[in-house]
DNA sequence: TTGATAAATTATACCGGTACAATTATAATT
DNA sequence: AATTATAATTGTACCGGTATAATTTATCAA
């Protein structure tokens, strides 16, 4: 869990639990930099480190000459988007569970090689699972793994939380992620996968994810079940 | 446009420039660090802000003991969630419109009141507009804005872009901001405004922007057409 | 040529300092 | 009481330093 947790990490999960554990509100102010720099004893560019995390994770926001405020919203039972590398939502996990509809290796059709950036001759691992939230369909989704980066996969991984096993199995570490989406009508295939009908509003998202060295490893679409998905995304100014 | 850019603010735009200029593309190698600090003359600290900045951006990756590299997806014509304040897509505009259906001060709603966290009392501008992307309807979108944040609207402004107008106008800061949506079937009113039909798909979409003091004033609620709306969000893995 | 080992490169963590800008609290003035 | 000027508070910009971890390159041995 803790690999070596570097100074500011634990203190922004530190700050993280006291807010969460104290039950603080969107407003409540939290101690100034400088009583947190005499708390954990550390420099004032380590504090500053691990607020400038927290919020990033919209955990809190900073005001110039006034203080440090917590940052929370209201709603419950929305997919957060900033965080979907396994669809963890904070503390609190969705009960997710999966169906495996196929689980082979396999050579990438020109639209899986464009999204990774491989040649033909390169295998991926191709997973096409159901997955429901709370017993209800959730989605569909079709993954496919580079083999060269994630060389195993079997049933018993892929119908638990994959994202899970490629970062404490695999110690990988993912960097970033492009997604895009949009809006349709399901097919009948879908339709009937998500027990739906034809026609029916679906939402179709596709991401590619890469390491922190920036290689591609992971192409996935989903198609959405319009009636159990909705979603939450933060965003900050940048500047 | 200027107003007193930061050191690190001006070092970070240069470098976009740079790549868009030379049309760097994924994977491609910047100077290294030492190199960018001699030729902007700043210290290590600055440049390495700049660099998180353009990191946080999605413009590039820095991955230690390599170098720093370019970013960029192929996909055009995506609507980029991350910084969809008035729509700006990186550099590019959209070409976008507005048809004003309704402009009013009014006092809000229980569902405005509480996604302002205001009282029934304290006034609220009611905008509602059906935008066009490259003449096609895009979107239905009612806003409410806190009157005491912002004081004046007219008919002029509300027909061009209304964060312009926030930002350049009444030089408010918007610090960030909580979106929510899922996906359905369009009523009958929304589908006539959309040029669509009853039952077909939409996203609806929902926004409450807060300033960098933390105060929400605006709330935004916008139907998309499934068939103009795709969407591109990046994520990064924050550590 | 291969494969292991060492060295150089490069970004990141962490320190502690000064200066400054935005806000808030206090005092002075009307 | 309300306004205005002043001071204190508080987060941010920027500096330049040491140490370290990940990666790449160079070196050496088999």
């Amino acid at each position: 869990m803790k690999d070596k947790m570097l100074k500011y990490q634990r203190i922004a999960e530190d700050i993280e639990h006291y807010i969460v554990h104290n039950r603080l509100k969107q407003g409540d102010k939290l101690p100034v930099l400088e009583e947190l720099r005499r708390k954990y004893e550390v420099s004032k560019s380590t504090i500053t480190k691990a607020l400038e995390l927290l919020e990033m994770k919209g955990i809190i926001y900073q005001v110039r000459g006034s203080g440090i405020f917590v940052r929370r919203h209201k709603r419950k039972g929305y997919i957060n988007l900033d965080e979907n590398q396994g669809f963890r939502s904070g503390l609190d996990e969705f009960q997710l569970t999966s169906e495996v509809l196929k689980l082979e290796v396999m050579n990438p059709s020109e639209e899986v090689m464009t999204n990774l950036s491989i040649s033909a001759e390169e295998e991926v691992y191709y997973v096409k699972r159901l997955r429901f939230i709370h017993g209800q369909r959730l989605c569909i989704e079709e993954s496919y793994y580079k083999k060269s980066v994630v060389p195993f996969l079997n049933e018993q991984i892929v119908s638990e939380s994959i994202f899970n096993y490629l970062k404490e199995g695999l110690k990988l570490e993912i960097g970033f992620s492009d997604n895009f989406f949009h809006i349709g009508k399901l097919t009948k295939t879908e339709a009937n996968l998500l027990a739906l009908r034809t026609g029916d509003p679906g939402m179709y998202y596709e991401s590619v994810y890469h390491l922190t060295n920036g290689e591609a490893f992971d192409y996935s679409k989903l198609v959405y079940n319009f009636q159990e998905a909705q979603f939450y995304l933060q965003i900050n100014s940048l500047s």
